[in-house]
DNA sequence: CAGTATCCCAAGCGATACTG
DNA sequence: CAGTATCGCTTGGGATACTG
């Protein structure tokens, strides 16, 4: 499927900070899980979020099969980039980061 | 409670992946979700990171009031770390990457 | 618009030596 | 044993300029 074929850590929990163990990757995963977003887009969403590194990121994502790259021949050019069904399933990590951070915040602004 | 007080960012996630959105936060994490570790102990599980490294994010998380250092006043000396109940809530976010990291091995080694 | 290419700096880390 | 201190170096990332 992909380069990851050798050297799989045997931990899940590693497997899992392998491909979204980095904080824009989970950002741009929350900002998809509210649907497809073109590069623009999602690049004022990430607020400080270089171009050079959001393209990282999305071209990483992508050869790892959370993401797709669909491209519009047009002339300005648009892309637009949507979850996999395997991205879409990081939504439990995603909520469970959610709800954890609701609940310390809570303890902190007491 | 810490310096975390100021400038606390709107999104939870955020909030998460300030306290936790390390790669080797949530190592240290996954180790003391077993049990209280020793600092030695810690270090040899967590392959290849480094003392001083190692050093820097249980300060970091000790500050955040995930976890507790207890230090024993022997020679050699002794110290122990354990979770908080709010380091220990981290669980759930360890469990859906444990899972997640579980289902996308699968996928990957088919 | 959505990139690629290049240069450059600073944070972060490893390695090493030392200590309560 | 569990640190702290110091010193280089690597590398991630910002800034800028250019292009299909």
């Amino acid at each position: 499927m992909s380069i990851l074929n050798e050297n799989l850590p045997a931990c899940p929990v590693e497997m899992t900070l392998m491909l979204m163990g980095d904080k824009w990757k989970v950002l741009i995963i929350r900002e998809l899980l509210t649907g497809t977003k073109r590069f623009g887009e999602l690049k004022k969403s990430l607020n400080g979020i270089s171009q050079k590194v959001l393209t990282q990121h999305l071209r990483m994502m992508e050869e790892n099969g959370l993401l797709n790259r669909q491209v519009y021949a047009q002339v300005p050019p648009k892309v637009e980039y949507s979850l996999t069904d395997v991205g879409h399933s990081l939504k439990q990590v995603h909520d469970a980061m959610w709800q954890w951070g609701e609940a310390y915040k809570k303890q902190v602004e007491i």
